[in-house]
RNA sequence: GCCGAUAUGGCUCAAUUGGCAGAGCAGCUGAUUUGUAAUCAGCAGGUUAACGGUUCGAGUCCGUUUAUCGGCUCCA
C-alpha cells in the first residue's frame, strides 16, 4: 500500500501498519511524539490499522486534535484516580476543551484539598504506567459490561447512541471507559497535569437534571509548558476588569445597593462620559441620526404590543406586580378580536379598582419607545430612512448566579438606535450599521479581537418566535446576502436569534476566553405592524416600513470592561479620567506647575499637580502605577524657559524637554485624533 | 435559579485553632524642598458583611441572609 504523507512524500508498506508504527518507522521520535493520526481527513486512533492507500497526517501535540487526545486521555486518567478514591462516583462524560479538559461525576462536591489527593492519586496511575487498550462491543456487552460496572449514566449515553455506530472501549488497569478515543498508548505518557477546580455541571447541560461534580484540569507533555500555562492563567488575572476596573477607581460595588448594580466613581464616569459624547456626536454629526430621550419605564400593555411581555416577563422588572393576576384575569376572557383594545380595557379596570395602580415594568429594551417616537408624526417615504439614536439605561432582572463585574449586570446603558427605513433600503442601512460598529471598533483599536456571528431562529421550536418559517427564510436570507455582499467573515448560529427578527452579533471573548456579545445589529420585519407603524409611499399608500435594531458600540459597561482588559488599564490617552500629570520639582516651582496644569485644563485635557513634597522618583512610581499617559516634570530649568519636560507611559526614557505650547499641541492632537498604540 | 468557595480598616494580609483585633501599603498632620521606581516622624482609620444562636467568653463554632469569585444553566 501506498501512504501519502502531509510534506507530499510518499511511504510503501507490504502489509497493514498502525498509524503509531508508520511514525515510528518515519523517525523514533515522531513515534514518541505521535498522539493520533489524520487519514484522509478523518482522525483516527494511533493503533488504527491502515491496509489501504491513503493519506496520512500525524498528529502531535502541537496539531489541535493531538492535543485534544492528550487532554482526554488525562481525563481518563482523572476518573480512574476518582473511581479509586471514590467507589461510589459515576462516570458521566469527559472532554477535552480549549487548552484542557473536565470530566462530570455524579459524586458529594469536593474541595481543593479533595482534587490535590485526587491528583497526587493520578500521579500514581501514570507512575503505574498502565498501558491503554481499545476494544469494541456489541450492544449487549456494552449494557452488560456497564451494568457490572454499575455505571447508569453510560447505560443511559449506550442506549442513546444510534443503531449501528461502533461501541469502543478503552481499558487502562483496571479502569474501562466508553469512548470513542483517540488516546495516548500508556497512562506515563500523561507526566504533567494540574486539576485546576472543581463546579457543578447539568448533567447533558439541562436544568432540569441532576447537578453532576465537574473536575477541570489541563495536561502537557513539557513541563515547562505546563507551568507557562499556569502562569500565565496567574498573570490574566491582572488585567481582569473586575479587579483592575476597582484598583483604578473606575466602579465599585455595594451589597446593600445589590447584585449587578455597580456604582462608577468619578475616574469610570469620566471614561463613560468620554465615549458617550464621543458616539453621540458621531451619530448624529456624521450618520444622520436624530436623538431621542423616552421612559425607562412603561406599563405593561406596552411591552404586550409587540410580545416583548409574554416571551421575557421573567426578565423585567415589573412595579405593582400584586395586580398582574387581576390583568391577566381580565385578560383571559376577552372575547375582541383586537387584543390591544382587550388589553387596553383589561389594564383600566385594574386601574379603577386599586386606587389608580397599575403593573408597570422596568424598560429592558428601547424598541417600543422609539417606535412611539416614529408614530408621532406621519412619514412619507421622502422622510426615510429615519434613523433614531438614544443613550438609553435598561433594566434586565437577571439571575441571581449571573452577574459578573460590568459585563453582566441588571441596569446599564446602550448605545441604541433604530432606523425606519423602506424595502428597498434595508440593505444599504444594515451595511452602514455594520460599517459604523467596524468604525468604532476601529477607532477603539478592537478591530481585530471580534469574530462576526449571524444568529438564526431555531427551526425546531417557532414558538419562540414571531413569524412562519417562510418569514424567517425570507429575511435570514436578506441578511446572508447583505452580509456576503460585504465580504464579511461569520459564522451562523440556530437559536440565537431575537424572536422578532436574526442578527448580526459582533463577539469578543473576555481574558478568560469567555465569549460576550458586544455588537448586535438586527433584522426586523415584524415589530412594524405589530405597533401599525406605517410610511406613505410614492403612490399616497400606506406601507409597512422594515426596522433595524442596532448598536454601534455596544453598552458602555460591557465596553468599558472590554478596553480595561484589552490594555490592561492604560486605555489610549484620549479615554483617560487623568491624562497629565504635572510633577513639579519642589514647593518652589508649584506656581509654574500650576499654571501648567490650567494650561492643560483650558484646552481640555484631563490634568492634575502632584502637590506632595515627595522626591520626583515616589511621584513617577505613583504616576506609573496608575498609567497616567504623560508626566510633565517642572523645575528651575523648565519653569524659566516655559517648557515641561515630558515623559510618557510605557517608555523608558523621557522625551525631553519641549514648550509648553508644543507640548499642548501634541497632547490635544492625540485625543483629537483618538489615538491609540 | 443550581453546585462550590470566599467575606477582618481604602488595598494586601495576620491573629498560636474559642481568650485584650494587628501589620505593611494608601490616607491625614508635621518636618524635609528634593532631577527620574519608595525621605523621616507622628496621627487617624474596625460593631471582623448583616442578623440570630451556642458559650463565662465568638473574627474563630452553628444557622439564616446579603454580596463577591469559579463554573453550570440563562442572556430580547
Amino acid at each position: 500500500m501506498k501512504i501519502t504523507l502531509k510534506d507530499g512524500s510518499f511511504k510503501e508498506y507490504e502489509s497493514p501498519m498502525s498509524v503509531r508504527d508508520i511514525a515510528s518507522d518515519i523517525s523514533e521520535g515522531l513515534g514518541r511524539m505521535t498522539l493520533a493520526g489524520e487519514v484522509n481527513g478523518e482522525v483516527v486512533d494511533q493503533r488504527t490499522v491502515i491496509s489501504e492507500d491513503c493519506t496520512l497526517n500525524i498528529l502531535t501535540f502541537k496539531d489541535d486534535a493531538g492535543q485534544r487526545c492528550f487532554n482526554h486521555s488525562c481525563a481518563h486518567i482523572l476518573a480512574q484516580a476518582v473511581k479509586r478514591l471514590y467507589p461510589d462516583a459515576k462516570c458521566t462524560i469527559g472532554p477535552s476543551v480549549d487548552q484542557g479538559f473536565y470530566y462530570d461525576f455524579d459524586m458529594p462536591s469536593l474541595s481543593r484539598e479533595d482534587l490535590d489527593k485526587i491528583e497526587a492519586e493520578m500521579k500514581k496511575i501514570v507512575k503505574e504506567a498502565h498501558p491503554i487498550e481499545r476494544f469494541e462491543l456489541s450492544r449487549e456487552e456494552a449494557l452488560k459490561l456497564m451494568t457490572e460496572k454499575d455505571e447508569p449514566y453510560k447505560i443511559e449515553l449506550i442506549n442513546d447512541l444510534p443503531e449501528g455506530e461502533t461501541l469502543s472501549f478503552y481499558s487502562q488497569g483496571e479502569f474501562t471507559d466508553l469512548c470513542a478515543g483517540p488516546h495516548v498508548m500508556n497512562t506515563k505518557e500523561i507526566k504533567y497535569f494540574k486539576l485546576t477546580s472543581s463546579s457543578g455541571a447539568y448533567w447533558r447541560g439541562n436544568e432540569n437534571n441532576k447537578m453532576l461534580v465537574r473536575i477541570y484540569g489541563t495536561a502537557y507533555p513539557k513541563k515547562a509548558d505546563l507551568e507557562e500555562r499556569l502562569e500565565f492563567l496567574e498573570n490574566i488575572k491582572k488585567r481582569d476588569h473586575n479587579r483592575l476596573g476597582r484598583e483604578m477607581e473606575l466602579f465599585i460595588t455595594v451589597d446593600v445597593i445589590g447584585q449587578g448594580l455597580p456604582l462608577f466613581m468619578p475616574k469610570g464616569t469620566k471614561v463613560i462620559q468620554t465615549l458617550q459624547r464621543w458616539i453621540e456626536d458621531l451619530e448624529d454629526y456624521e450618520w444622520g441620526y436624530v436623538r431621542t430621550r423616552t421612559p425607562l419605564m412603561a406599563k405593561s400593555n406596552l411591552y404586550k404590543l409587540s410580545d416583548h411581555w409574554f416571551h421575557y416577563k421573567d426578565g423585567m422588572f415589573v412595579l405593582n406586580d400584586d395586580l398582574m393576576s387581576a390583568e391577566d384575569a381580565i385578560e383571559d376572557q376577552k372575547l375582541y378580536n383586537d387584543t390591544s383594545v382587550a388589553m387596553k380595557n383589561a389594564q383600566e379596570k385594574v386601574y379603577a379598582d386599586n386606587d389608580g395602580r397599575e403593573v408597570m415594568a422596568l424598560r429592558p429594551m428601547t424598541c417600543p419607545f422609539q417606535y412611539f417616537v416614529y408614530k408621532a408624526k406621519q412619514h412619507s417615504y421622502r422622510d426615510l430612512p429615519y434613523r433614531m439614536g438614544e443613550t438609553s439605561t435598561l433594566f434586565r432582572n437577571e439571575d441571581s448566579g449571573e452577574m459578573h463585574g460590568l459585563t453582566r449586570v441588571r441596569q446599564f446603558t446602550i448605545s441604541e438606535g433604530h432606523l425606519i427605513c423602506t424595502p428597498e433600503q434595508i440593505a444599504d442601512e444594515f451595511k452602514n450599521c455594520v460599517k459604523l460598529a467596524k468604525y468604532c471598533l476601529t477607532t477603539l483599536g478592537l478591530e481585530d479581537e471580534v469574530t462576526y456571528r449571524m444568529s438564526k431562529w431555531d427551526p425546531a421550536n417557532p414558538d419562540k418566535y414571531l413569524g412562519t418559517a417562510e418569514d424567517w427564510d425570507h429575511v435570514q436570507n436578506a441578511m446572508r446576502e447583505i452580509l456576503d455582499d460585504i465580504g464579511l467573515e461569520y459564522t451562523e448560529e440556530e437559536g440565537e436569534a431575537a424572536f422578532y427578527g436574526p442578527k448580526l452579533d459582533i463577539q469578543a471573548k473576555n481574558v478568560y476566553g469567555k465569549e460576550d456579545t458586544m455588537i448586535t445589529i438586527q433584522l426586523d420585519m415584524f415589530l412594524s405592524e405589530r405597533y401599525d407603524m406605517y410610511y406613505i409611499d410614492k403612490n399616497g399608500e400606506k406601507q409597512r416600513p422594515y426596522i433595524i435594531h442596532r448598536t454601534s458600540m455596544g453598552c458602555y459597561e460591557r465596553t468599558l470592561a472590554w478596553l480595561i482588559e484589552h490594555y490592561a488599564g492604560a486605555l489610549p490617552t484620549w479615554l483617560m479620567p487623568e491624562q497629565v500629570r504635572v510633577l513639579p520639582l519642589s514647593d518652589k516651582y508649584l506656581d509654574y506647575a500650576e499654571k501648567v496644569n490650567d494650561e492643560l485644563k483650558k484646552n481640555g485635557v484631563h490634568a492634575t499637580v502632584d502637590y506632595r513634597a515627595e522626591k520626583l522618583g515616589y511621584k513617577i512610581r505613583e504616576a506609573r502605577h496608575e498609567k497616567i499617559p504623560y508626566m510633565l516634570v517642572v523645575g528651575e530649568k523648565e519653569r524659566d524657559a516655559n517648557t515641561v519636560s515630558v515623559r510618557k507611559r510605557g517608555e523608558e526614557k523621557e522625551q525631553g524637554a519641549m514648550p509648553l505650547t508644543e507640548f499642548i499641541d501634541k497632547i490635544c492632537e492625540e485625543i483629537r485624533t483618538k489615538a491609540h498604540d
